[in-house]
DNA sequence: AGATTATGTTTGCAATGCAAACAATATGCA
DNA sequence: TGCATATTGTTTGCATTGCAAACATAATCT
């Protein structure tokens, strides 16, 4: 209410424009994201999906092929392709696992925990400066309408083959 | 205040949580309007660059490839391609422009303007479904959290290109 | 006219991404 | 146990995106 405007003079406008104005915001925060990737990319040397496997490989600690193009939804020949750059560059090892002799723990190296220290999230710095800028009402605001907008995309997502498929 | 709950049970997270959901769920959001875009993809045998490519013609009208290419903010030699795949699927004419011989004005064919008249604006289509199914206190508030995020992500990130400026 | 600029194109290169086919290994069932 | 099946990672082949550099052609400037 103190430094940040929502709510007034919202009832002149209707709620079709306030929906376009919110694609709007989106496509210029996944337009500044994207921009910003790049920026990532250039410094570190990573592409995209190169800095994202590697980041996800830091969260989720050792992890299988599999494990690793699951999360980030590709197919696991994509994300040996990745891998391989990431090998390649030094920045993580195959580790056969002793269990299991047909998987292998994807492990980054101590160089490739150093550039994800350096590196901010995929895509995220400039976006969580944004954020912790923001004060926490808005921040509470924000995250509930977010996780409303997914819940309602993901649930729709679901339709989208049989909605496909038919034609 | 009747579906959504936003706002209670908050005390108890720490901003940097919400800030991390938020972070996710803008991630998610991403994925699912890439998704979306391969689905239109599917239907319409365009991929993405060919899809928006073949929107951007119909709203500028005919079309030198070189303001194509700086709309999309690509490279000419890139657009070539992608303009390429949509002659050769017949949506898209390279008209020679009489007054000056360089230059050829791209022109959507009746088939092309068909497509776009079926095809919702590139990755619009689910989201738009999500906002319109959000009550409008919730748009309200996703509306001016949004603005906020954009107005702080800009003035970070001067190099804001002009997406999808216009309705 | 001659130099420079603008426009579209071609070529060469790297990366992403999928499908299909393939070992190698693990697991299930008879 | 032993064979069929499933899982896991990989390879191969293909299409697309995307850029840089070199080019051809045409317009524009001096």
């Amino acid at each position: 209410m103190q430094t940040i405007c929502i709510g007034n003079n919202m009832a002149t406008v209707s709620k079709a424009h306030l929906i376009q104005d919110c694609m709007q915001s989106l496509r210029r925060i996944v337009k500044v994201l994207e921009t910003y990737s790049e920026g990532v990319e250039r410094r570190f040397d990573l592409t995209g999906p190169q800095l994202w496997a590697l980041w996800e490989l830091g969260r989720l600690g050792p992890c299988a092929l599999k494990d690793l193009a699951a999360k980030m939804k590709l197919d696991p020949s994509t994300v040996v392709g990745v891998v391989d750059r990431l090998v390649h560059k030094g920045l993580v090892i195959r580790n056969p696992d002793p269990g299991d002799r047909r998987r292998i723990s994807l492990i980054p190296t101590a160089k490739g925990q150093r550039i994800l220290a350096a590196a901010p999230h995929p895509a995220q710095g400039h976006l969580l400066v944004g954020l912790e800028r923001m004060d926490r009402k808005t921040v509470e605001n924000l995250h509930g309408s977010l996780e409303v907008l997914v819940g309602v995309l993901e649930a729709e997502n679901l339709e989208v083959p049989f909605f496909f498929a038919e034609e």
